[in-house]
DNA sequence: CGCTTATGAGAAAACGCTTTCTCGGTAGTG
DNA sequence: CACTACCGAGAAAGCGTTTTCTCATAAGCG
């Protein structure tokens, strides 16, 4: 209080946009904003008195810094980005947790960009997504791969998951599909089925490749074992619709896409009065949450789906530290999940029916 | 070409930070960045020749005009920001999908923050995320009325959702629950249940509140019906916990406080030999798409959730755009829907079993 | 006691953009 | 032909921070 200069005026005026900024504090603690920046960042070079005196008047001001003013003179946002091909879909609204939640102990914040299954948007998105944050996970971007490798290096630092570059520095984190339903189908054929379909995903999810390459491979091993194709998708109503193929298809073991699409399928058998697993077995993939409260309960391929957000953060955070990564990327192999939905082939099934 | 003292240097020479800037567009176009300015922001006060030399320049070296000098030029972010309690829950999950889907389509993006269903971290959360965006839209928060109160004035441009405040210009979008409650206990003592449960939810869910006010109001209007009240919670293990406690009450009809605890309570009295709705009817809220694909399909209410995070963004849209709001804030009407979980009371129950 | 070296705080530049201000130049009008 | 009006583009001032640079003051040392 020796000096008493400052705290000249009882009301404090504002700055231009109503908002309480750096130099409201500076007057009211009579010094520069020079000042008030230093003692708000913990920078020791500030005699305590008046460090003190600043964060009484930030306090009484309920001074809280721009973070925009902030991250320009910084040059970062503390935030990343993430842009998924579908927020409805439990995968990557799991994936978008466990990144979330990991960031989040880090002190980062995450930005939502969702192109609906539109692969021609995935790349603005992707670029503006970029701009805005410190760096950008792209989620099994649906873009073709000579798309992708052109847009990558201006989205450094980036961390794919489902999806691989030639381009260096970027970390991957797969999830082994192909591994995963051949363990599925090992498992069928374990129980006796010998007539198997799969009820494919969305034409270009990379995943849906490295399942139709699991299956050529399955099948080269089990040249006994018929594999038929057919279309789907990767949501409920994709597997309700597809019960009259499924049912055409004369197989009694069905690989479907994920748990969405099976669940969709089980509900349709279910409808027509067909016993899953009695009659036919269904599979899933992924293990989502929901899947152990079917009825039957569902047999999949579990995803450490949450696990692979959180690793999603840790590379990113690594990029962006600057850290020497010793293992950029992972590959995440599907575990068996035998549950009711899949069962003992019985009698073989003539192809058509009806 | 008539100049000809543009584009002196073949090289360009990158800022400090190493991105290209507005300052090399203006260097290569032999124009001054307010004119690169001008012309990026579509304003027609430049010779059309200049601006076309301007855009080959921008073209050609992939200039993207950095957002946070932007923002911060122009005092807003064109981001929004939502606080959840729980990122896991498919209700939160569908109102962030609502809300991203529309704010996209007006240009906006979302940042997230999830409290992880700690409320006193839902404040600072709050704060921090509405500093970095344009607006906040605050979800089902679980913190005091009391606190509410007065985080709420700092927050403006705000948007509540099944949470109401008193500050003027501050939009609610509430679920009544508390009628939907109604309507499902109406409908279990419709099909013959005098003696009903409640699954409880989350305490500090304020939509909880409002199912047990309907409880009680229900009660009122019914004074044959007995309505017990049991402890739970939000998600599948709740309910799957449940069973002995359900068992226990000797009730035929259980309200589920939402569709995760009913599923996980059928879950578990399937595996009890409980037949679901010979033995008890079981009843969900939210209708959450995988309700109608569960065995036998849920019976609950229907929120349109996806709606509610659309409506958000229009409260919120209009909020921003300082535009008169006739209707601030709505409240929504849930919808019976009647399925295979919900059947005729049989004879009554003792209340011990075993 | 005078010179050099810490120390601590203000002035100013930087971050990348938008926008107001300013002014040279051209066209239009009496 | 002179004077005004207008137009288009550069200069410069913000937006709200951080950080370097600079300088006054005090302390240390011979």
């Amino acid at each position: 209080m020796a000096r008493g200069t400052y705290e000249r005026q009882a009301m404090v005026r504002r700055s231009a946009t109503g908002r309480i900024g750096i130099a409201e504090v500076a007057v009211k603690a009579g010094v520069s904003h020079a000042t008030v920046s230093r003692v708000m960042n913990g920078n020791f070079t500030v005699d305590p008195e008046i460090a003190a005196r600043v964060r009484a008047a930030a306090a009484e001001l309920k001074y809280q810094p721009n973070p925009v003013g902030r991250s320009l003179a910084l040059g970062k946002t503390d935030t990343i980005g993430i842009v998924v091909p579908d927020l409805a879909n439990p995968t990557f609204q799991a994936i978008l947790r466990g990144l979330s939640r990991a960031a989040a102990q880090d002190g980062y914040r995450v930005l939502i960009a969702d192109s609906f299954e539109v692969s021609s948007e995935e790349a603005i998105l992707a670029g503006e997504a970029r701009r805005r944050c410190d760096g950008l996970v792209l989620c099994a971007p649906r873009m073709s791969d000579a798309e992708l490798e052109e847009i990558v290096p201006s989205l450094h630092p980036l961390v794919l998951i489902n999806r691989t570059t030639t381009a260096a520095d970027v970390p991957s984190l797969v999830v082994d599909y192909g591994q995963g339903v051949q363990d599925l189908a090992g498992h069928l054929v374990d129980l006796g089925h010998t007539r198997l379909a799969f009820l494919a995903g969305p034409p270009r999810s990379a995943s849906n490749g490295l399942r139709l390459q699991g299956l050529e491979a399955f099948k080269a091993d089990h040249p006994q074992v018929e594999v038929l194709m057919l279309e789907g998708g990767s949501d409920f109503d994709t597997g309700h619709e597809a019960v009259d193929a499924v049912l055409d298809s004369g197989a009694t073991g069905i690989l479907a896409f994920n748990d969405l699409v099976a669940m969709g399928l089980m509900s349709g058998l279910h409808e027509r009065g067909v016993d899953v697993p009695g009659d036919i077995s269904v599979t899933g993939f992924d293990d989502i949450p929901f899947a152990r409260y079917t009825t039957p309960a569902l047999t999949t391929a579990a995803v450490p789906i949450t696990e692979l957000g959180q690793q999603a953060w840790e590379q990113m955070r690594a990029l962006i530290r600057k850290e020497e990564n010793d293992a950029p990327g992972s590959r995440y192999q599907p575990r068996l999940e035998i549950r009711a939905s899949s069962g003992p082939a019985k009698a073989p099934r003539t192809a058509t029916h009806g």
